[in-house]
RNA sequence: GGAGAGAUGGCCGAGCGGCUGAAGGCGCACGCCUGGAAAGCGUGUGUGGGAUAAAACUCACCGAGAGUUCGAAUCUCUCUCUCUCCGCCA
């Protein structure tokens, strides 16, 4: 959520700003119900102010047993305009509110300005795409004849978009699982294990609603929503608190499941386990000072990197550009790895800044030491790693012409076996 | 699921419907004291909005929302959360 009085006092540069996302920000709408609320504000705290002087002029007359009839009428009066006044102002706030809840983030300066996905700038790349004496598989075409994953099976439980790990595939699963959060509780991150079902609050505190109710699941009653990410649950830890200076930055890594309806992606990816309704997810995700997050966000893409480095596994690092990035995100960096079976690099992490959006819609703050006030804290998450699509990714990149599958190094120790099949 | 208790400032803990943004204590900060520390003494110590050059000033906030009243931390209702006991359960 966007700042109500830096878009009145810098409408233009709010405006260009978004523009470059592609959106056009409602501006005759804000200022319109913006300058209502002014108004309405000033006059209800006029008149409170005067109840307030005479409320206690007739507690004194009354200690004092003097007559106060006339008061009392005209406070009377006074009183039902206020509660006139603070219904209308109570609707004109919300209003206010829901516009500027709907408002993307505006995109860092260091964004590159563009249309979509086409415009994305390729910032380094990792790795060497590696060489195949034979036709490299698409990873369901690895997994089925090894008995590793069974997508049939789970389309019987549970529908499309569902897979089912078998022996040493979910072994393999928990591996990258443990691996992950052991490097990146090793890198400093706090290890956090949170509640995957989550309140509505919990949900607009990190931008999903109001606007993308459609791309969630959700529980009727009693009102749930599934997380999409961990980055929801682990972001409003801290939501309506006061942080100390010291206690900044805050590092944390969680795993758990995701969950994604998926809707406006038919016929995408409807093969393999690259989008599933459920998949699995380590995220990290960062509270810090606001002249800290531009650094963070490249010390924190590092990290997902070391990731993929240590797997072996070559990938690129995408800057999105400004008519890609996510609604609440300032800066997002997606890291790419290679698929041998699809010939292409596709995303296993988005890493984002979101300066102070979450933040102000969480109402997550800091104190400086010896300062008056608070300020928000900047957020920034991103995926350390998507745990299905690292699978993929090891299937493809790791298969041998006989059909069998090596293990990282790095997964042996996890797995207790150098091979699959 | 049944029965009961509670929610006040960083923490503990008072609070007759008006003079309570909130006693008292702890903590914290600064100062005095000390060779240095502890103890002791003194002063200060919430958040958000409006106004302002900055203040003064002003409005709101005692779990959330609604109500009664000229006036609510204090009375009424609804909800949420926490705790205790019983039942059930992984």
């Amino acid at each position: 959520m966007l700042d109500s009085r830096f878009v009145r006092e810098n409408v233009q540069d709010v405006r260009e700003a978004l523009k470059k996302r592609g959106y056009e920000f409602p501006l005759q709408e804000f200022l319109a119900i913006d300058e209502k609320r002014m108004v309405l504000l000033r006059e209800t705290e006029e008149l409170r102010n005067r109840r307030n002087v005479a409320s206690e002029e007739i507690g004194r007359k009354k200690r004092e047993k003097a007559d106060a009839t006339s008061e009392l009428e005209e406070m009377r009066i006074v009183s039902d305009r206020i509660s006139a006044l603070d219904d209308q102002l109570k609707a004109v706030e919300d209003e206010t509110k829901g516009l500027l809840l709907t408002i993307p983030n505006m995109p860092h300066e260091s964004v590159p300005v563009g249309k979509d996905e086409t415009d994305n700038t390729e910032v380094r790349r990792w790795g060497e795409p590696g060489k195949f004496a034979f036709e490299p598989l698409n990873h369901w075409d690895i997994a089925e004849p090894l008995g590793i994953i069974d997508f049939e099976r789970a389309a019987k439980i549970a529908g499309a978009r569902f897979a089912l790990m078998k022996g040493p595939g979910a072994r393999l699963e928990r591996a990258l699982m443990n691996f992950m959060l052991d490097s990146n509780t090793a890198k400093g991150y706090t290890e956090i294990f949170p509640p995957i079902l989550v309140n509505r609050e919990s949900m607009t505190g990190t931008g999903q609603l109001p606007k993308f109710e459609a791309e969630l699941f959700r529980i009727a009653d009693p009102e749930f929503y599934l997380i999409p990410t961990a980055e929801v649950p682990v972001t409003n830890i801290h939501r309506d608190e006061i942080l100390k200076e010291s206690d900044l930055p805050l590092y944390y890594t969680a795993y758990t499941p995701c969950f994604r309806r998926e809707a406006g992606a038919h016929g995408r990816d409807t093969r393999g386990l690259i989008r599933q309704h459920q998949f699995n997810k380590v995220e990290l995700v960062k509270f810090v000072k606001p002249e800290d997050s531009i650094d963070e966000l490249e010390k924190l893409t590092g990290n997902a990197e070391e990731l993929l480095q240590r797997l072996g596994l070559p990938y690129r690092v995408v800057a999105l550009c400004s008519g890609d990035i996510g609604f609440s995100s300032a800066k997002t960096y997606d890291l790419e790895v290679w698929l041998p079976g699809q010939n292409k690099y596709r995303e296993i992490s988005s890493c984002s800044n979101f300066g102070d959006f979450q933040a102000r819609r969480a109402n997550i703050r800091f104190k400086r030491d010896g300062k008056k006030g608070t300020e928000f804290v900047h957020t920034l998450n991103g995926s350390g790693l998507a745990i299905g699509r690292t699978l993929v990714a090891v299937l493809e990149n790791y298969q041998q012409q006989d059909g069998s599958i090596i293990i990282p190094e790095v997964l042996r120790p996890y797995m207790g076996t150098d091979r699959i099949g």
